[in-house]
This record gives C-alpha cells, structure tokens and sequence, in this order.
RNA sequence: GGGCCCGUAGCUUAGCCUGGUUAAAGCGCUCGGCUGAUAACCGAGAGAUCAAGAGUUCAAAUCUCUUCGGGCCCA
C-alpha cells in the first residue's frame, strides 16, 4: 500500500522523523560506505565561527555545500565531508570577556592568560556543538562530531592536563583534554576540523618559514585604529561594521610660521594632539594657493579655501601661485621646543610636501602632516623620508618628552593645546566641528591612531602596468603577481569575482599578520631583545632542537599562550636569549591554510595529492575577496604556486522580506532555530537554492510560505494523488503498459530533458536554473499531465491506458524525488518511503542511498513537446473565450474552431482529443479560413454617402448592410463596387463604407499571436441535460465528501426538486450514476439515516440524499 | 579617489550573456469559472514611457557611452 500523506502535514516535525530514521539506519555512513574508493570529489569547507549559534544567512551556504556533496555522492563520488570551524581570535576573546565581563587587556592579564585562553577553547567547543546540531537539523550530511561528546570535552577542560576518555567519529581517544582538543580533526579521530587544533598552527608555522626563507616577513610600523581603553588595535573590518559615531570636536586653525619668508601657513586640524608631532605639511601641486594680508599678518591657504577661512573677508590677495611652487618651503613647528620632536629631528624635517589627496574643501587647502598619527601620513612620511613622532603609549597618554602633555590623556587634550597655541599667538581660531568619526565596537571609546609596530608579509611591489605585460621575473619577485596567477586559474562563479580578487589583490598592502592580543595563533617569530635578529620556526621539532629553556613548561600544551611563550631560543647574532614575540596571529591564516592543515600536507603527501585542489568551494562572497578566498590562495601560492580550489561559488546576503538587513538592534533578525521549526529545513533549502546566488535574497515567513504553497503542497498532492488510485487498483511497478498515450509519452518526455537539463546545471554548479526548472517540470506534470489524465485513473476496469497512466505517473514522481533529493533531503525521504520503498522491495533504503538517474535521450520527444506547447496556448485560448461567452467550463458545448496558419495546425493534429476534452466540446475543427469564425460587415459612412445621394441615401444604406462577404472583400482590397438600388446603379467606393469584423453568429473567440479559437455556443436539448448532468454530479461529489465517504464507496442517490432537474437525472442516469458510484438513483424523499442537503443550479432547487452502501 | 553589482507592474522577481512577435510570472485587488489529489487551480480586468539621456542597428529591456539612484568592496 502507498501511504498519502497529508498536506497540511507539519514538515518541521516530518524532518524531525527522518533525522530519527536517518540515524536509526546509519543512512549517512551507509552512503559513505557505498562510495569508498571512487573517484574523489573534493570538496573544503569555508570554517564557520564557532562563536555563537548559526544564523539563516549561514543556512544558504551550507545549503549549497550539502547540496553538491549529496548531489555528487549519487553520482557515485567519494566525498570527504569534512565539516570545519574557526577557532581562534578576537571575535571569541571578545565574546569571553563579555562573559567574565571584562572591560580591558590588564583584566585579561590579571585572570591569567592560560585560564583565559581555556575559556576561549571552551567557548568554542561549545558553539561548535551548537553549530553541529543545527546544521544536522539543516540536513547536512557531514562527518560529525557527537555534540554532546564536543560538550563533554569543553568540560573535561576544566582540568587541561587530565586524562580523559573523547568518543570520536572513528572510537574513543585517550589523551588529556588539552592533548584531545588538539587532534580534533585529525585523520585518526575524523570529525570536523577546528582551526585551533595543533595541525592547524603548525601548518602556519611551515608556511611562514617559508615566507621567512624568501625573505617576505618583516617587521613594520603602521598607524593602526586604536582603542586607548582597550589597549588593542583594531582592524579597518572591525570599523566598518557599526564603528562610526557622529561627534563633536574643536578643530583648530593653527599658523605654521614660514623660515627665510613672509607669513605663514595657515593648517587645520580636528586632531589637535596631533600637532605635537607635525613634521610637514602637505598642499596639491596643481591647486591654486594664495598669499593674503589679514590684520596685517600674511597667511598662505588655498584660493578655494578662502570663503571658510575669512567668512567675513577683509582679506587682501597679495598672490597667487601653485601647489607644486610651495614644495619644499620650510616652516617652524608648534611644537618644535619639545624634547621628543627635537630628539626625532622634526624641526630640520618641517617642510611642504605634495600630495594629490589634498583638498579645498575642507579645511585650508594645507594639510598638517604628522605620521606618527595617521594612516596616509605615515605613507606620505615613508615617502618622503620624514621623521616619525608616535606620542601616546597603549592606554592613550602621552608618553615623556612632550613637556606639559607627558603623563595626560589624549582625550583632555584638545582645549589645553588650544589655550596653549593661543597664548603663543600660532591660533588663528577655534571652533566646534561635526563629523562621523570611528570608535571602538566594543566599549563605544573614540580611537586614536596610532603607531605600533606589527609583522608583515610582504605583497611586493605594485607596478603600474597591466597583467599580461609583466615579465616573469617580475613575476618571481612579487607574490601579488603569483597570487593573481592563481586566482585566473579559478572558475568564479559568478564571473565577476576574478575582477574583484584581482582588484583587491593589485591594490592589497603588506599583508598584516600579527595582532597583540591572547587567543590564536602563537606566530613562530622569535626575536633577539639585543640586536633584533628574528627568526621564524617552522615546526614544534625544530622548536625542541633550538630550545635553550623552558620546553618542559611548554610540553604538552597546545602551542597556545602562555605556554609556548616560555620557550627560548639562542639568538643566531648575539647569543642572546631570544624569545616569541607576543602577538597572535590573524585568523585568516588559520582559515587559509586549510587546503594543507586538513588534507595531511605535512604526514601524507600522497592523500594529500588525491585531494587537493579542491573541485569545489562555495561562501557568502561578500567580504571573503580579502579574506579567505585571499588566505587560501596565498598560501596554496606561497607553498606549491597553484589555485587551492578550481570552482569558487560565491552567494549575496541575506536580508530581511523588506530587504533590510538582520540587525539584532534593529529587531529584524530571524534566528535559525525558530527558522527551521517553524518553516522547515526543505522549505529554506529550497528558498535559497531558487536564488540567483549573485543577489541578495530576502527571507522570512511569508516567503516561505509562498514557496511552501507553491511547490511543496502541490507535490505533495502530486504524490497524493497517485497513492490514492493506485492503492485502489493495487498498481504496482511491474504492471507496465505497451502503449502509452501521447499524453504520457510528453511527460515522460519532458521529465527526461528535466533529468539532462538538472544535470547539466549541477554539474554547472547552478542550483538556479536546476530548481527553476523542476519548479517548471512540477507545475506541468500537475496542472496538465495529472489534470488531463484523471479520468484515466477515475474509470473502473484496468485496462492498458490506466497501467500507461501509473506507469508513467509513477516514473515521474520517483524520477523528480531523485532529482530533488539533494535539494529537499528530508521531504523527499518522507515521499520515497511511501512511494518506491512501498513499490519495489529491492529499492535502497533510503533514497540518498540511490544513483543519480539517467536521461533516456530516446524518450525525448521535441517536435511532441512543441506540439503539446500548442496545445496548451489553444486550450488556453478556449477557455478564454468561454469565459468572455460566460459560459461555464463544466457546460459541454457543440464545437471548438481554430484558426490559424497551417504550420500550428500541424502541431495541434495530433492533440485534438486532448483540446476537446479540455475545452468540454465535442469536437474541434481546424482550419486555416478566418472566415469560419470571423464575418466581415460594412457599414455605410452617413457623412459621404448621404451627400452623395440625398433621399435615396436609406435605401443605399440598407443595400451596402446587405452586401455578401464577397463583395465586401471586393471592397476591402480597394475596388469599387456597383450597386442596383431602386433601378439605378450606385458607384459604392471602399472609403464610403467601414468594414468590420464580427464573430460569426453564435460563437465567442479568443485570439492571440494570430490564432483564434471560437467556441460555438447555441446549447442543443442534449447539451444542456448533459451540462446539468455535470452540475447534478458536482453537487453529489461535494455531498459524498461532505459525508465522509470513501472514495470508492458506492452508494444510493435520492433526488426530489425542479421538473427540469428531475428530467437531467432520467436523461443522464447512466452517467450520473457510473461518476457517482450510485447503484441506484432514486427519485423520492431520502429514507432516515441518508445524508441530505438541498441546493440550488441555475436557480432550480435541488435536494439530495445520499445512503452508503459499501464497497 | 579606484573597482564591482543592481535599477523591469503597488510588492517580489524572470527575460539581458546570444538584440527580433503584443516585456513574462507570482503576491495583492476586482469579477467570473473549475474542483473526489490540491488550504490548490483556471480565465478576465486593472497595473510597466523596462531609472534618464545619447549612440550603434532595419530593429534595443537586451550591446556601447554618459548621467542619476541604491548597494558592496577597497582606499
């Protein structure tokens, strides 16, 4: 027996039965077992941040990822499924100090950086529980770790160094929980792999040897966004996503006296801390500057800065002169009589510089240029070659040698310095200023930039010439360049990712992989206190060679803070004791080296062969240009100069159904938990696989439940629908027809470009155009294939067209749940177990356990299918018409017409049946003549023709309405006719008349693209009793369901009501009983225990009883 | 400042790469119809100067350029 299922079925709880069934079965590792030894399919996971629960917008990535790997697996692929997390970094720190609620670096310290690093360990074992079951509820088939076991390790923790028993994914695992946690992953435990295990960072560690062995790290100062309260630097990403604030600051204008001439220059600033550590000042070579007198001082400034400098005038333009004639005028500093700039030679340095930045817009047209304090400053400097001053230390307070400001906080310093530059006579003037200015996302402190010194890999140069002209030295020398050679050798999908990567990496500096904080990569750099020899070690074994002290602290440690910090080594120069420098490294290397770290780069070289580079990667897109797409292929390129990955998928965002972005502040987020209970997993696959994946897709209820309505209720009727019948005819596979109607052979037809058309787009890697078209495919097979088939499976003997009709049917339904199956997982689990598994005992157990079907390219039938569209448009057109006619479908009528050209009658030959029976007419006539549906008419124009022939004008008006067809035609193609009208003859000339077309009497049409169809509607006796026939039985089918009955109960009918009804029902008794399963049809008034209802057709009452007499 | 994406009906989208009938769907609204698989469906009506302008072409929503608007990435 088939079993229905209902369509009002609550799907978040039928997944929930699958999962259960799933795991009852072993169904993934069955999978897993079948495809062992086949060719690989490679596949890396983008790592997801272990940090917190899994959002929707992470569900349409994973949806793509589970997708191929299930599509690949039917198709007979060995798949690794190797799920992976991010582990370290700020994101986690930051979470953990929220936890402990800390509000610093020194509370850090205070607690400790061991505890505090196990509580970042602990956090992220915990959320990658979390994830772990989430996406499992996703229906991600992935080789997973058991949540609770991950749950368990986070609490074995507590105690790092105590053993402890982990259950893996290959058995259980003896070790300490600090010696467990590092070996996640690894091949002997299987499972997802975390970016903090011990493989992970010594994989880096490797790489960047590698760099250090071609010379690509060094030591740099940078001016970075800093946060004083903090005491870290922060990212221009941590900025960008919600760190600017309007604020209000007194910005200052300030007089740069000039040496060896007149005036001075007049700069502007919002910073005034920064002034202490002015070294140039920088105006636009091509800009337009003048020299004025303004109470009798002499300033310089820029012309288009004038209005704002002297809102009021009363200045005199004494001269004017260009940007680039200024360049390398020299000027006294404000702050020249301190110790600190004196010491770092800035008054000798004070000169103009150039710089194609600068604007009169704002300010004066003269930027003061500090670059201890600014991003663009301190490049400008480098340029240059000026001095840096950098005056504030970690908290934000500057440091000695800055006189009255040495021991002050940066933030109490902007009126002290303008009182101060006033008494001295350099304030020009003060005033308060708006402006969106950055601070810190975490505590909301306005940052300062600032100098700190950070570790590099360096990009090489960039040079100013396209691509394809490089030489390959050039090649060999800049890693920028070998980078981009990889990235070409990806397939981007969309196509406009190979832009942006290239964008990005041409215009990328130095890669900054150093950040001073605790949790995350310990960088392998140890440097010489003494002499500043660093080196970089590329493994824990050449660790142990060179380590002079402190390797039995560290043994047995992740290679984490504090312990590995303990470590020192002989400085190679001096023989000093050498230690690592403290920074962590940036987590993107930990997500870059993956395509090594996870594919046994270092211990295997040959598995490590057979999978890489990845056939596939795929993630949200925004942002990961520079972030892991960049990580990975750097590193692939630094360590064996190839792309990592082949096909890179990139997908938009997700936003809310206004199109807003989730934003927990704003209230709009949907949590992926309530998500998937609420609306089911398939239903949110399915919404992000019919994405385009370039756009941003906006989700939420209502939309799921559109797609909900639209495609899952109906193919779950689909479904319905042929278990109902085929039950009651015990249908089985094996029942197969010879000939098939031409109905089935279109469907099976269609279904078969369906299986070649889903392939080709998966294989494509466009889940788009695949569910697009099996939204198409499931649209026809309903509301045409099952709608014009139902009476096949309806009539009562089991004959050779109803076996075609369910074989076909049941083609087709098990066909499109392999085809969906690895889209919809679970809903179509659910209909295989009632559907095939019921059909055929030999079935796999679970339908993730099939093969991808076949195209059988001979069922495909384009000339059938292009016949059928034909078909459709006409019946389309029919009913139209009968509806412009207002005559309902359900009224059978005498005749259809269609008129079109012979090449669209040829389509329809073969289908007129099928037009007949949907139209409900009793036959259709083809033809070419329009004149079969189309009477032309001429009508006198009055104005002409009445002129003309005054009193005889009616009688000639009548003679012109009575003209025949012929002569009108005559008429239509611009001859003139004669007329006898009262014994004379009358010229009639074409634009004396207007000719019109009418539907020929009796019948309505509908035309469109040159075809028309007209239905004839003059009812004979026999049609209407028929018509009411029709009605009489809808009423009874209503009544039955009304009732309860089953559908094939048989049953006795009592009828009583207007003569002209009773009279249908003695016309059409055969029929009306056959389609109502009456054995009897009785006109009297229903006995007791009937099921009675009185109705009303066309006005006539009616009333019905119906008894129920059983099978 | 540089790079990229997107502007089609009230809303959500298709079509654009590969130019060619009267720009296609869904939601919503109005009216009518069908229904023993369907809480579905079918038909009609209303609703689009395809962001604006220019160019190429016999022909432009589609190709090119410019402008405007929205967004993203990088400075």
């Amino acid at each position: 027996m088939y079993e229905p299922i209902d369509p009002m079925v609550e799907l978040p709880k039928l997944e929930h039965e699958i999962l259960d069934f799933w795991r009852r079965i072993k169904a993934f590792e069955k999978r897993r077992k079948l495809n062992e030894g086949k060719p690989p399919w490679s596949f890396i996971d983008g790592p997801i941040t272990a940090n917190n629960p899994m959002g929707v917008h992470h569900a349409w990535g994973r949806t793509y990822k589970d997708l191929w790997q299930r599509y690949k697996a039917m198709r007979g692929y060995e798949i690794r499924y190797q799920n992976g997390f991010d582990c370290q970094g700020l994101w986690v720190e930051v979470e953990v100090e929220k936890e402990l609620g800390f509000k610093s670096k020194r509370d850090i310290e205070a607690y400790g950086i061991a505890e505090f690093v196990k509580r970042c360990k602990q956090r992220v074992l915990r959320y990658a529980a979390k994830q772990t079951e989430q996406s499992i509820r996703l229906g991600m088939w992935m080789d997973w770790d058991d949540p609770d076991e991950l749950r368990k390790l986070a609490d074995a923790l507590e105690e790092p160094m105590k053993e402890t028993v982990f259950k893996s994914a290959r058995g259980p695992v003896r070790g300490t929980a600090e010696e467990i946690v590092g070996r996640l992953g690894s091949p002997e435990m299987g499972g997802s792999y975390f970016t903090m295990s011990d493989e992970n960072n010594y994989c880096i560690w490797m790489l960047l040897k590698k760099c250090h062995e071609r010379g690509w790290i060094y030591k740099g100062e940078d001016v970075m966004p800093w946060c004083p309260r903090c005491g870290t630097a922060l990212s221009e990403h941590e900025i960008v996503t919600e760190g600017y604030k309007e604020l209000t600051h007194l910005s200052l204008y300030v007089e740069f006296p000039l040496r060896n001439r007149e005036g001075s220059l007049l700069i502007w600033t919002t910073t005034p801390w920064t002034l202490t550590s002015n070294v140039a000042v920088a105006v636009h070579p091509d800009l337009t500057y003048v020299k004025v007198r303004f109470n009798d001082k002499v300033y310089y400034v820029a012309k288009g800065a004038l209005q704002r400098v002297f809102p009021k005038g009363g200045y005199e333009i004494l001269e004017e002169l260009k940007g680039r004639d200024m360049e390398g005028w020299s000027y006294e500093g404000p702050y020249d009589h301190l110790e600190a700039p004196k010491k770092a030679g800035a008054p000798e340095a004070h000169r103009v510089i150039l710089w194609k930045e600068v604007v009169e817009t704002e300010g004066t047209g003269l930027v003061h240029i500090a670059p201890g304090c600014g991003r663009e400053d301190l490049q400008l400097g480098r340029e240059y070659g000026l001095p840096i001053i950098a005056p504030l230390d970690e908290m934000g307070v500057f440091l000695k040698g800055f006189g009255w400001l040495s021991g002050m906080h940066v933030y109490d310093t902007a009126e002290p310095i303008a009182e101060d530059l006033k008494k001295r006579g350099l304030l020009f003037r003060s005033e308060w200023y708006t402006h969106r200015y950055p601070v810190c996302w975490r505590c909301g402190s306005e940052l300062v930039f600032r100098l700190v010194e950070e570790w590099f890999i360096r990009m090489g140069e960039k040079l100013n010439k396209p691509f394809e002209e490089l030489t390959p030295e050039e090649k060999e020398r800049n890693l920028r360049y070998q980078i981009m050679e990889s990235a070409m050798q990806v397939r981007w999908i969309p196509e406009f990712g190979l832009a942006r990567e290239l964008d990005w990496l041409r215009n990328m500096e130095d890669w900054m992989i150093s950040k001073k904080r605790y949790w995350g990569l310990a960088l392998p750099i140890w440097e010489c206190p003494k002499c500043g020899w660093f080196t970089v070690i590329g493994s824990k074994e050449e660790l142990r060679e060179k380590a002079v002290e402190g390797w039995e602290i560290f043994e047995g440690h992740s290679p984490h803070r504090p312990y590995i910090d303990a470590v020192k080594i002989r400085c190679e120069r001096c023989g000093a004791l050498a230690s690592r420098i403290p920074d962590v490294g940036n987590p993107w290397l930990d997500a870059g080296i993956v395509a090594f770290s996870t594919l046994q780069y270092r211990h295997n070289r040959e598995y490590w062969r057979r999978w890489f580079p990845a056939d596939f990667i795929t993630e949200c897109f925004i942002g990961q240009f520079r972030n892991w797409f960049y990580a990975m292929l750097a590193m692939s390129t630094i360590l064996e100069r190839t792309t990592p990955f082949k096909v890179c998928l990139g997908h938009g965002l997700v936003l809310d159904e206004q199109g807003r972005e989730m934003h927990k502040s704003w209230g709009n987020v949907i949590w992926f938990d309530e998500a998937v209970e609420r609306m089911g997993a398939d239903v949110m696959r399915w919404i992000y696989c019919r994405t385009k994946p370039e756009d941003d897709v906006r989700f939420g209820y209502g939309i799921a439940e559109e797609v909900k309505r639209r495609f899952f209720i109906p193919l779950l009727n689909l479904h319905n629908f042929f278990s109902i019948y085929a039950n009651l005819d015990k249908w089985t596979p094996d029942q197969r027809a010879e000939r098939l109607s031409l109905l089935d052979r279109w469907i099976l037809s269609r279904l078969n470009r369906l299986v070649k058309v889903v392939t080709q787009a998966l294989d494509d890697y466009d889940a788009y155009t695949a569910s697009r078209e099996i939204e198409r495919f499931v649209d026809e097979l309903s509301k045409w294939y099952v709608r014009r088939s139902r009476r096949r499976f309806w009539k009562s003997e089991a004959d050779e067209d109803k076996r075609a009709a369910y074989s076909t049917l049941y083609t087709c339904l098990k066909t499109l749940l392999l085809l969906l199956a690895p889209f919809t997982p679970f809903i179509t689990e659910a209909l295989y177990q009632r559907l095939v598994r019921r059909a055929e005992p030999d079935a796999p157990e679970s339908i993730h356990l099939n093969d991808w079907p076949e195209p059988r390219e001979e069922l495909i039938d384009e000339g059938l299918m292009e016949d059928m569209e034909m078909a459709m448009k006409v019946s389309s057109l029919g009913r139209a018409a009968r509806s412009s006619g207002g005559i309902k479908l359900r009224q059978p009528l005498q005749e259809a017409v269609v008129v079109a050209d012979p090449e669209t009658l040829k389509h329809l030959r073969p289908l007129m049946d099928l037009i007949r029976d949907e139209l409900n007419v009793k036959r259709v006539r083809l033809t070419e003549d329009r004149r079969t549906l189309i009477r032309l008419r001429a009508k006198p124009i009055p104005k002409l023709l009445g002129r003309k022939y005054g009193a005889l004008y009616p009688k000639v008006a009548e003679a012109v309405k009575a003209l025949s067809e012929e002569e009108i035609e005559r008429l239509r193609r611009g001859e003139a006719i004669t007329l006898e009208v009262e014994g004379k003859t009358v010229e009639l000339r074409p634009e004396e008349v207007e000719i019109r077309e009418e539907p020929r009497e009796g019948y309505v049409l509908a035309d469109e693209l040159g075809i028309i169809v007209g239905v004839y509607t003059e009812l004979t006796e026999e049609l209407r009793y028929e018509g009411l026939a029709r009605d009489i039985v809808r009423r009874i089918q209503a009544l039955r369901k009304e009732a309860d009955f089953e559908i094939d109960d048989r049953i006795e009918t009592y009828y009583l009501g207007d003569p002209e009804l009773e009279k249908a029902f003695e016309v059409e008794a055969d029929y009306i009983a056959a389609e109502t399963l009456s054995i009897a049809l009785h006109r009297a008034e229903p006995p007791e225990g009937a099921y009675v209802k009185e109705y009303e057709i066309d006005g006539r009452r009616l009333k019905l009883g119906l008894v129920r007499i059983g099978k």
